[in-house]
DNA sequence: TGTACATCAGTGAACGCGCGTTCACTGATGTAC
DNA sequence: TGTACATCAGTGAACGCGCGTTCACTGATGTAC
């Protein structure tokens, strides 16, 4: 068990806590759902994390922070070219369908745990307003980025929970309407 | 223990889940959780209930009937006006603050216990459906009605995610902003 | 109308299970000499 | 470079707690006569 190898552990971790809270809530972020999907036996946790809530704050911290390199790559403002492009990504059948992959602010936006850590609330207003501020226009009037993102959070979140009937993808197509042709 | 008084504690217990499945989400419906808060002790609870996800169904019933009722008396198409005061309660301070008697939609979509009972899933898409009827111009055009939701959905989740901050006010009146003024 | 019995909602305690946390132990890695 | 010791990530089992569910019991209500 070197160094290094501990070190790659503890990142796996990270990592697969990142997934199963997009996946399946805070509360979904077992000790024992994490250490199995990296392989491990539940006892070794906290020679790691101090507490199953420390594990999920850094997780989520590493969410945010990875979507905001991911960001700041894209140039600033967005082209309309591009911000076409995320729409199209941000609506589609496999954003709505890989939830743990995918965008932590719609997967966590009205968890009920998330009052049980002021942390949490924290991480995730940040990647909200992250995800604000991307939107064209956004620096001049905030509240139309504002609105952009609550149309984008919550399609997604009702696509999610209509998945397999006919409403999920009327319900994308509607959203995706709304935000190009929509506002010309 | 007559009869009638235990009809009126079932109706209790109904209402009491209705309430705490909004606030707490599905996973807060506690047995002891719903009997404290009708003044009974546990475990009576299986001499009314099936079991714990029969009530909780139960409750998500009543909530969605509820609601259908309330909004059949406000006419059919409704008038631009009652629109018009929908949106502003349901982007209300008060909504926002008090999901344990606002919209179920907003409430629990995305719970992530809600693939747990295909019921659960149906009553929510019950109402969904009734939700996005009630926006005008809906019935020629479904996708508006789709897209309305999403917005207003979405912009209740964030600004709960965001209360007590300054966001949390300008999320709501850009969510107004953009149902009122935005599309003449 | 009154009496004896049956019914059953509610009580309080117990059981089982899942899960966060703790702990004694192991064995490989890293360090001091 | 080699050897003895210290460190510490990971193991596997145990503990405590919350919560759904079960159960023997109680006592008031409802029913049969």
């Amino acid at each position: 068990m070197s160094r290094a190898r501990s070190a790659e552990n503890r990142a796996a971790m990270v990592d697969a806590a990142s997934v199963l809270v997009r996946e399946r809530g805070l509360a979904g972020v077992t000790i024992e759902a994490v250490c199995a999907r990296v392989g491990l036996t539940n006892g070794g946790f906290y020679k790691q994390f101090t507490s199953r809530e420390a594990l999920v704050l850094e997780a989520l911290q590493h969410v945010v922070e990875q979507r905001r390199v991911l960001m700041s790559g894209l140039g600033d403002p967005l082209e309309s070219t591009t911000w076409q492009a995320l729409i199209d990504v941000y609506l589609s059948d496999e954003h709505r369908d890989d939830p743990g992959h995918g965008c932590v602010v719609a997967a966590l936006a009205g968890d009920p745990e998330l009052p049980t850590s002021a942390g949490f609330g924290d991480e995730l207003r940040h990647g909200l307003i992250d995800l604000a501020a991307t939107a064209p226009g956004a620096d001049e009037n905030p509240d139309r980025g504002l609105a952009t993102v609550a149309l984008l959070v919550g399609a997604l979140q009702l696509a999610r929970m209509t998945v397999g009937t006919a409403l999920s993808e009327q319900i994308l197509a509607a959203a995706r309407a709304e935000l190009t042709g929509g506002r010309p």
